[in-house]
DNA sequence: ATAGGGTTAG
């Protein structure tokens, strides 16, 4: 009875349905191809040919069945269905059994009408290859019908109890459904009721992808495997690959959802299936791993792709070079350019950007410069010139600010100028007004700053922060405020950077209610307050020993949902430990310690410190012990708080023996301050000897000497009165242009007006020549009086 | 590519 079709069972039936059928007929039957709406997977070998003979009595014969089914509700007369269908048995093929499923237009009747059939002797007509189908045209019927999604899951249940495969059509209605409304349960039982031949790309592509929207890694990562097994039946394709990865670039990736092998293994398995992420999603892929703290897996999946033969261009290089940049790992930052070489993977203007950054930001900023004049060179070796651009040379003129260089800097943007035809922008005026406010050239930001508006460059609020911070940082908070001030009423508006500047000067001059002022001021005008103006309020309050306003301001930064972090707790400590509140101190400590804040070197410093001062040099360098195996390095500042409090406690040896073994041992160079303490205290005891020669030992050591050095030997000398030796400091401390301040005066001037030698100080302080001759000399230009010399020269020239 | 945060000396 089967002998209507020509079976091919090996396909498209399930293991169970193939028994059956050759069990019962061993003979090969070919499906009819009846229903193909909404086929995914169009694989024409699948489906068998349409039959080759129909008869207009079957045709007639359709319409009495559609018209007995549909007229009589559902009680039609079973009698009469019976006749109609066996009476023309020859002509009544599986075929026209789907017409009339797919005229009855009503899922439910043609359910019932199936299982109608199925129970009477006429079942022969649902031989399974036919009843897939039939399946089919009900499933279809239910997906145009309201309440859809629950029908087709209810027929999904009812086929596989009726033991009736899915055809490939019918896979293709319900995953099309079940995606759309995200049916992951749905799916997934699709997917595994599913013969295997008939889970083709398409549809697992249609399964998959909802999956990973909706979150279920694991199970499409079950899916996954099978598509990315060696000789599978549905290999990857680009799309695929694309709903793969915008899965990865969707942040829920790194580390919690995918493992970093779970990464890796896509990416490869999908290149042995030649599909690769394009360029621009492996850049995304691989920044957002950074960004993720995941360099090593960036790493990775860039040369999974590179070996594989994905294509690989700058961009994805440069994603990656940035971040171990970042991370100063300069080794397999030139691992990566080498092989960028290797593979003739061009390096653009970025690529270079980023080495002379990387130079830059390490302070090797002669090597930056080399590498610019390397890439405007064309080497012969198959490198291509590479046009510098206004960004790195930018980053050139902020290199050469960082380390002090400014006028090299305004050099080079000169020639960026007149050499490249750049004109200097917002951001060469701002890094140039930066250095010379870092170096306390405030006049000359302020011509740079004057110079950019002739030329038409907007300054903006960082040029205005650059010149507000620098001006606080050298002693002109009037002029700051004053300038800030200007500025706003010419439309540029401040921030909380600018706020953040004056706060932390008023705070040093101990004006605490200035700082407060300002504090209000900010919130006032709409700058919302952040971790870094709490952290200057709080630091400001403590340093004036005002312990219960910076507590109270710490409440208020925790009010507006910051986190006290390392930083602010070391200024509450130090503030605590100034005030020899040591209890409170520790139970700050038992707060950072519960809430997981980490202390870090600066918190052991301040301990240290701490217990150096009060003598307790065992508990100190016990201390010390615990920080080193912390894994902290002691540094200067350390070393410098132990030698503070030995020299306080008098013992002056134990000072020295640390000075050497910071050398010999430590290998940590001494700095002013330590040499400072050191020459301090030998003066108070007299030793200027002593001093003298820690004096020589600095020289020697290229550690300059700065005010405090000459105050303090300067009073030892006094003590002595040792003038000839005065007045040959007071002239290194000029050709060093060393500053006296106000205890270098009152020192000087006490003890030089007491022996009638006011001449050579008045010399002294208009940088004049002193122990030679108390009587003028020749002018070497008076240092305080210099400032507008030959300005031009320093002007970015003008075309 | 550019701006604001620290511990030690007097």
């Amino acid at each position: 009875m089967l002998s209507f079709f020509q079976m091919r069972p090996t396909r498209v039936l399930s293991k169970q349905a193939k028994l059956l059928l050759l069990s019962k007929h061993g003979t090969t039957t070919r499906f009819p191809p009846f229903f193909r709406f909404l086929t995914v997977e169009a694989d024409a070998s699948q489906l068998p040919p349409p039959p080759t003979t129909t008869t207009t009595d079957g045709a007639a014969n359709v319409n009495q069945v559609v018209e007995l089914l549909r007229s009589k509700d559902d009680n039609w007369d079973d009698e009469e269905l019976r006749r109609l269908l066996s009476s023309a048995a020859s002509v009544f093929t599986p075929p026209r059994l789907l017409q009339v499923i797919r005229r009855l237009g009503d899922s439910a009747k043609a359910l019932k009408f199936f299982e109608w059939l199925q129970k009477d002797q006429l079942s022969s007509l649902l031989s399974l290859p036919s009843a897939s189908y039939a399946y089919e045209a009900i499933f279809d019927l239910a997906s145009k019908e309201p309440n859809h999604l629950l029908k087709l899951s209810e027929l999904l249940i009812t086929s596989n109890a009726h033991g009736v495969p899915l055809t490939s059509g019918s896979a293709s209605i319900v995953v099309y459904h079940f995606g759309r409304a995200q049916m992951v349960t749905e799916l997934l039982r699709v997917y595994d009721v599913l013969d295997p031949s008939l889970r083709k790309t398409r549809l697992c592509n249609s399964i998959v992808d909802p999956l990973l929207k909706s979150n279920r890694i694991e199970d499409a990562l079950r899916i996954l495997d099978d598509m990315l097994k060696p000789d599978s039946q549905c290999p990857p394709n680009d799309f695929t690959g694309s709903i793969v990865f915008i899965t990865f670039l969707k942040s829920l990736i790194p580390g919690r959802i995918l493992n970093e092998e779970q990464v890796i293994r896509l990416i490869s398995k999908l290149g042995e299936h030649g599909v690769f992420p394009d360029v621009m999603r492996l850049t995304q892929l691989i920044t957002k791993l950074c960004r993720g703290g995941n360099t090593d897996l960036a790493w990775d999946s860039l040369h999974a792709v590179m070996k594989m033969g994905g294509p690989v261009e700058a961009p994805s290089c440069n994603a990656l070079l940035t971040w171990l940049g970042r991370s100063r790992d300069f080794e397999r930052m030139n691992l990566v350019l080498a092989e960028m070489k290797e593979m003739g993977i061009q390096p653009n203007v970025v690529t270079f950007g980023i080495l002379i950054n990387y130079l830059c930001k390490s302070r090797r900023v002669d090597e930056a410069l080399q590498v610019l004049e390397k890439m405007s060179r064309e080497d012969g070796s198959g490198g291509v010139a590479i046009q510098p651009d206004v960004i790195t040379f930018n980053t050139l003129i902020d290199g050469l600010c960082k380390v002090g260089r400014q006028e090299e800097a305004l050099d080079l943007a000169n020639r960026m100028k007149l050499q490249h035809g750049y004109s200097p922008n917002t951001v060469t005026y701002n890094t140039l007004i930066d250095g010379f406010c870092k170096a306390g050239e405030i006049d000359r930001s302020r011509e740079l700053f004057d110079q950019m508006q002739e030329e038409g460059v907007a300054p903006n609020v960082i040029t205005l922060n650059s010149l507000v911070d620098g001006m606080c940082k050298h002693g002109r908070i009037s002029s700051a405020l004053e300038f800030f001030h200007d500025v706003q009423s010419k439309g540029l508006q401040g921030n909380t950077v600018t706020y953040t500047s004056l706060i932390s000067a008023f705070c040093n001059v101990n004006n605490i209610v200035k700082a407060m002022e300002l504090f209000d001021e900010m919130i006032s005008v709409g700058c919302s307050p952040d971790s870094v103006v709490y952290y200057t309020l709080i630091s400001g309050f403590s340093r004036a020993g005002r312990l219960d306003d910076a507590y109270s301001v710490a409440l208020k930064m925790q009010e507006a949902g910051f986190c006290l972090d390392t930083l602010s707790y070391n200024a509450l400590l130090s503030g605590l430990c100034k005030k020899k509140k040591l209890d409170k101190a520790y139970e700050l400590l038992r707060e950072m310690e519960k809430k997981g804040i980490r202390p870090d070197e600066v918190t052991y410093n301040i301990l240290i410190s701490t217990l150096s001062t009060a003598e307790d040099f065992s508990n100190a360098r016990m201390l010390l012990e615990k920080m080193i195996s912390d894994g902290f390095v002691p540094t200067v500042v350390t070393y410098g708080a132990l030698i503070r409090g030995y020299c306080r406690a008098g013992n002056l040896d134990e000072a020295m023996n640390i000075l050497r073994d910071m050398d010999s041992i430590s290998k940590v160079p001494p700095n002013t301050v330590i040499y400072n303490t050191l020459i301090d205290s030998l003066c108070k005891e007299k030793e200027i000897e002593a001093a003298l020669s820690l004096m020589d030992d600095m020289q020697a050591k290229g550690v300059l000497p700065n005010t405090t050095t000459y105050n303090s030997i300067f009073k030892g000398l006094q003590e002595k009165n040792w003038l000839d030796k005065a007045f040959e400091l007071m002239d290194r401390m000029n050709e060093q242009a060393c500053n006296p301040d106000y205890i270098t005066m009152e020192v000087l001037t006490e003890w030089l007006s007491a022996i009638g030698e006011t001449a050579r100080l008045r010399n002294f302080v208009h940088g004049y020549e002193v122990s030679s001759s108390p009587s003028v000399r020749q002018q070497k230009g008076d240092p305080w009086n210099n400032s507008s010399a030959c300005h031009n020269a320093h002007k970015i020239t003008s075309i």
